[in-house]
RNA sequence: CGCGGGGUAGAGCAGCUGGUAGCUCGUCGGGCUCAUAACCCGGAGGUCGUUGGUUCGAAUCCUUCCCCCGCAA
């Protein structure tokens, strides 16, 4: 069971090493894009292409859902970002359980985007875990985890196309061990719990009162989306890149300090600057913030 | 037909109340300078996305199509 394109590498991977995969449940299709066109979710494309019974619920209670995996007889559940909470009927029906994959380190950042708070965070390290399902989410018992640091200018859709093939790996090997009654289970400490809530655009503004760093974490961590923006001659301008600078100033945050090939230079925390490199200004596309001066003579305040 | 923005020199933009196009950067040549990413002079480079039309004449008005981008998910 899953959705979008973490869930898909994970079913790739089942697939290529030759899993049953006797059925795959995912979100109904949803119009999507320009146009509006209803469009599959990157699970249902791959199982369409794979031949695998596709499932689309739109309720998991109604009883439909419980009766259609009973018919499959699954030996057990995966989940992946499906993006639904699931009865506890349902997950009782596969004798080995249910399991999940998940893009953090638990219990730290339970919940929708992990992946994205870890970078936003200014977190060094974070990785995926497999664990059991529980009622409550993100709780169940771990049974493997995997580290990976994080890049200093990587982004969540970067750190997310690393995270889903580290998932799917570790998802192979917590089934095969499961299989053979190896796998291990351990109880998450509760205590130190933490969850993430999902990401949308009210988060975009960039707050120029917080260091450098963390405004660079900001820009990195809201990629690919929702972006990150900042106001330029009284337009919200979506910004891609960013570079630290070794220069102070005394002028206050978010001050355009200066403006040139090296980029927009504006004023942080601290009298600590940022550069911005690239951007994108609505109804462009995204360009260096070098090429953006040249049509748009930046006053420095 | 979901809503909206945009396609003009290599890049970023202006021009768009109609009269064959301009700015900044880059590029080429020359000059100045101890020197320079600085400065000065000069040059090259554009079928103004595409189609048809209105007009004496269109980048500029109307029309066809293509492409890019944002919203919405």
């Amino acid at each position: 069971m899953g959705t979008p394109d973490f869930a898909a590498a994970s079913l790739e991977k089942l697939l290529a090493e030759r899993f049953d995969v006797v059925g795959v449940f995912t979100q109904p299709d949803k119009p999507k894009g320009r146009g509006m066109e209803l469009a599959f979710s990157p699970v249902k494309e791959l199982a369409l292409a794979a031949g695998i019974p596709v499932f689309q619920p739109e309720k998991m209670r109604d009883g439909t859902a419980l009766r259609d995996i009973r018919a499959l007889e699954p030996d057990i559940l995966v989940v992946v970002a499906y993006g639904r909470i699931l009865p506890d009927e349902i997950l009782a029906v596969p004798p080995l359980g249910a399991v999940n994959v998940h893009g953090s380190l638990l219990p730290k950042y339970r919940g929708a985007a992990p992946i994205q708070w870890a970078v936003l965070n200014g977190d060094e390290v974070t990785g995926v875990s497999t664990m059991y399902l529980a009622s409550e989410m993100d709780s169940g018992d771990i049974i493997y985890t995997e580290k990976t640091a994080i890049g200093e200018k990587e982004t969540s859709g970067e750190l997310f196309d690393r995270l889903k093939l580290m998932g799917a790996e570790l998802l192979v090997r917590t089934l095969r061990d499961i299989e053979t009654g190896t796998a291990p289970r351990r109880a998450q400490d509760h205590s130190r719990a933490s969850y993430v809530r999902m990401l949308d655009k009210s988060l975009c503004p960039i707050d120029w009162n917080r260091s450098p760093r963390a405004v660079l974490k900001w820009i990195y961590g809201l990629q690919p989306w929702p972006v990150a923006t900042m106001e330029l001659e009284g337009k919200s301008c979506r910004v891609f890149g960013a570079e630290y600078s070794a220069n102070r100033t005394d002028k206050a945050p978010g001050s355009v300090v200066s403006a040139g090939e090296q980029g927009i230079e504006i004023a942080c925390a601290g009298g600590e600057t940022l550069y911005i490199t690239e951007l994108q200004l609505p109804g462009k596309k995204r360009m260096r913030a070098a090429d953006f001066l040249r049509g748009h003579p930046l006053r420095v305040d």
